[in-house]
DNA sequence: GCCAACGTTGGC
DNA sequence: GCCAACGTTGGC
């Protein structure tokens, strides 16, 4: 099983939105980036965990969801509508992929940024590197398990050490 | 608001 | 195919 990080801009969809989403679950569309989409159309299999990270003015791991879903066509991609439409894309050739993620568990209180940063632990993670960008992200294993711990510790918000 | 990093576009 | 210009992301 591998492990990811979902991003989004809070203002555009927050984890509180996803715990609103019917059966607390939704399409991970809008990704317009082919590593990205690489990542979901090919590599992500149900089961998979992630984070779901908050970017912006205050960035923050928010909670941890759960991949139900494997690939399928970003059909918000053939929508002129949508957002994101991308005229190269048809039902021959969607070009873009997404998954469903399902809310697992809210990080109360979120872990922030800055308390990543100081996870001697954490040195190197793709995340915490300058000019990462990727909406969607792996997630090394050891990171992993490591920032889940630092979720279910009552203290770590609060202790200088952690 | 600034700026570094990165992806994309388009001229050649 | 190269690369400069440009737009966007996102931390600070």
């Amino acid at each position: 099983m591998r492990y990811w990080i979902f991003k989004s801009e809070p203002g555009c969809f927050s984890l509180d939105d996803l715990a609103k989403s019917p059966k607390q679950t939704t399409a991970w569309d809008g990704v317009r980036n082919y590593q990205a989409r690489n990542f979901m159309r090919d590599d992500m299999k149900v089961g998979d965990l992630g984070f779901f990270y908050h970017s912006g003015k205050t960035p923050e791991i928010a909670g941890l969801v759960e991949v139900v879903r494997e690939g399928y066509p970003d059909h918000t991609a053939q929508d002129p509508e949508a957002e994101h439409f991308d005229p190269a894309a048809t039902p021959e050739n969607p070009r873009w992929y997404m998954v469903d993620v399902r809310l697992v568990k809210r990080f109360t209180p979120p872990i922030s940024r800055t308390l990543l940063r100081r996870q001697a632990a954490l040195q190197g993670m793709e995340l915490l590197k300058q000019g990462s960008r990727l909406s969607v992200l792996p997630c090394e294993e050891n990171a992993f398990n490591y920032i889940r711990h630092m979720a279910e510790s009552p203290e770590f918000s609060s202790d200088e050490n952690f």
